[in-house]
RNA sequence: UGACCGAUGGUGUAACUGGCAACACAUCUGAUUUUGAUUCAGAAAAGUCCAGGUUCGAGCCCUGGUCGGUCAACCA
């Protein structure tokens, strides 16, 4: 049996109509978002997917901005999906939008019209909705069904010059009331909305709906493969209508799954509200799902489209567990990120037979996994800053860190034993206390003595003091738009603890946006954007992978 | 009482298009390790929603169910 995955069925389609030379062999797909958002992980999938595929066989991208609802649409987003797409690695062929056809786009209508197959109604919202029946019940003709030819024309033009109010007419389709798919009951076509368009400006009062732009854009850039998610499915026999009706270049609608992630949301709408309600500070807070804020997180493109590789294309409804993004990330940053000590909850460890002011300095690896090993120098002496967890009064069974009498190797170090500690008048243990075993130096180690554990550390009197952001899956329920509720009445309160205290090895005051690291034993970070001179800012990528916290739960 | 779509280990995705279910993640062992990470070796885990049918043979085809999703915005 073959260890390679088969094709997924877009590219069997694919493979299939360029071999049969349908569109001449060409490849030409699109991705469309509606600049109202920023784009999330969902897109990324969706970007993949198209950009993806059409590399795949030899052919292009159109990037084209869906903006038909000016009411929704801003300039900001429109830069932010840029900056999005470009960063997760591609380059789309031409820069399109919509509203780029409005002026073709109306001369469709007109053409349907003539053919008598569109009609200007001037029933109020509430009246077509009454009308349009529900899934089981037919609908009901509206009574400005039977206009004339004539009349529509000159309404749909006086609609066009303004002269009537934000819904008091709307151009429909004449299709069939009664048709079981509910968007051929006389879909409406255009609709008046006296509003500035982010690129038209006030040129256009009236605006093409997401049926009767999406098709015609597609047939106008002659797009050969129309790819989106499922729920547009029932959309595709009025796009293949309107593309036979107006006698359009056949483009075919083809709808994958789209990706769903677990302990996130990833509507729009949901985000939006998380953003302007301010559960999270921006559409690029490191916990949202969005594009700007994975990146923020210390994700790289690399890892994300890895990700939208493994989860595979299908027809099938799906859940994601985040934790496979997790291993995505993991795995491209294991071999990346430059390893650096960082104690995010320090203890003082006072080395006893060692000099005040001692310091000498010990070589220790950037980073093992990489191609060529270089090192870099760190600082040592009497006091250092090891992790609180990193001692117990009392160990636990199977601990094998500190503890009274117990010994752990610092790394790239030497073996210190304990030989006791302090605590203050409340209870708190305020700094243990150590012997360093001289023989047992990192590298020319002949003490002969073998220690399972080994902690990170950090020299004090050299240590810079840093912020660290240590973030959570940003809900608590695996899928909350399905819960009983609001959805953000589960939010997980601890998705962002802050840690002030940090205590960093030297070269990260050096840190630069971009650079990423690993905080040996702790996780994956990146330098946050807050960062200032002299107040270096982390963020938190992922947890390393942790088997012993794992075993202790059991 | 509508139309359309879907159903394969815990989660995803495969199965040369009808030939006796594979890969990844997750899980559990063990080895290695100056990160309880990484790496390595191995294990457990579905008999393919159900019932019929066609066939020498069905996860793939047919019929009928069941369950799930989408559609009734002047959103996309």
């Amino acid at each position: 049996m073959s260890t390679e995955k088969g094709p997924n069925f877009l590219e069997e389609i694919i493979a299939e109509d360029v071999k049969n030379g349908k569109h001449g062999g060409r490849v030409l797909t699109r991705f469309p978002p509606e600049p109202n958002g920023y784009l999330h992980i969902g897109h990324s999938k969706s970007i993949c997917v198209n950009f993806g595929l059409a590399a795949h066989f030899g052919g292009k991208t159109n990037l084209r901005f869906d903006d038909t609802n000016p009411e929704k649409e801003e300039t900001e987003y429109v830069e932010s999906i840029k900056t999005d797409i470009r960063w997760l690695g591609f380059t789309w062929a031409n820069e399109f939008y919509a509203s780029d056809y409005f002026p073709q786009l109306f001369a469709f209508a007109v053409k349907l019209i003539e053919q008598g197959l569109a009609y200007v109604d001037d029933s109020s919202p509430e009246e077509i909705a009454s009308m349009k029946g529900t899934p089981t019940e037919p609908g009901k003709d509206s009574p400005f069904r039977a206009r004339s030819v004539e009349e529509n024309l000159d309404l749909f033009t006086r609609m066009k010059n303004g002269e009537f109010r934000d819904g008091e007419k709307v151009l429909r389709a004449r299709i069939d009331m009664a048709s079981p798919n509910m968007h051929f009951r006389d879909p409406i076509l255009y609709r008046i909305k006296h509003t500035a368009h982010h690129r038209t400006g006030n040129h256009w009062c009236i605006y093409p709906m997401y049926d009767f732009a999406h098709g015609q854009s597609d047939a106008i850039e002659q797009i050969t493969h129309s790819i989106c998610t499922l729920e547009f499915e029932v959309h595709r026999p009025l796009y293949e209508w309107f593309i036979e009706k107006l006698g359009l270049y056949t483009s075919r609608q083809y709808e994958f799954a789209r990706l769903n992630l677990n302990y996130t949301v990833m509507s729009k709408r949901k985000l939006l509200q998380l953003v302007q309600e301010k559960h999270v500070s921006g559409w690029d807070d490191p916990r949202m799902p969005t594009i700007s804020g994975l990146r923020r997180r210390g994700y790289t493109p690399e890892s994300v489209r890895n990700f939208a590789e493994r989860v595979g294309v299908a027809r099938r409804e799906n859940i994601i567990d985040v934790g496979l993004l997790e291993f995505c990330v993991r795995e491209d940053l294991n071999r990346r990120a430059t390893r650096a000590m960082v104690v995010l909850d320090p203890l003082k460890l006072i080395i006893e037979n060692l000099p005040e002011g001692h310091v000498e300095h010990l070589p220790t690896e950037n980073n093992p996994e990489a191609e060529e090993k270089t090192t870099r120098e760190i600082p040592f002496g009497r006091e250092l800053w090891i992790e609180r967890d990193d001692f117990m009064e009392v160990p636990e069974k199977k601990y094998f860190r500190l503890a009274p009498g117990k010994m752990v190797r610092l790394k790239s170090a030497y073996i210190v034993e304990c030989t006791g500690f302090e605590k203050d008048a409340s209870g708190h243990i305020t700094a243990v206390l150590a012997r360093y075993i001289p023989e047992s130096k990192s590298g020319h180690d002949n003490s002969g003595l073998q220690v399972k554990g080994v902690i990170h550390w950090v020299h004090a009197p050299s240590a810079v003091p840093c912020e660290v952001r240590l973030y959570d899956r940003l809900f608590r329920v695996e899928d909350p738009s399905s819960e009983a509720g609001d959805f953000k009445d589960y939010i997980n309160p601890d998705s962002l603890t802050v840690v002030k205290g940090a205590m960093a090895e030297p070269c990260l005051n050096a840190a630069k946006p971009g650079e990423h690291f690993q905080f040996m034993r702790k996780g994956y970070f990146v330098p946050d954007a807050d960062s200032s001179a002299g107040h270096p800012v982390f963020n938190r990528t992922v947890t390393l992978k942790d088997g012993w916290g794992k075993q202790k739960e059991n």
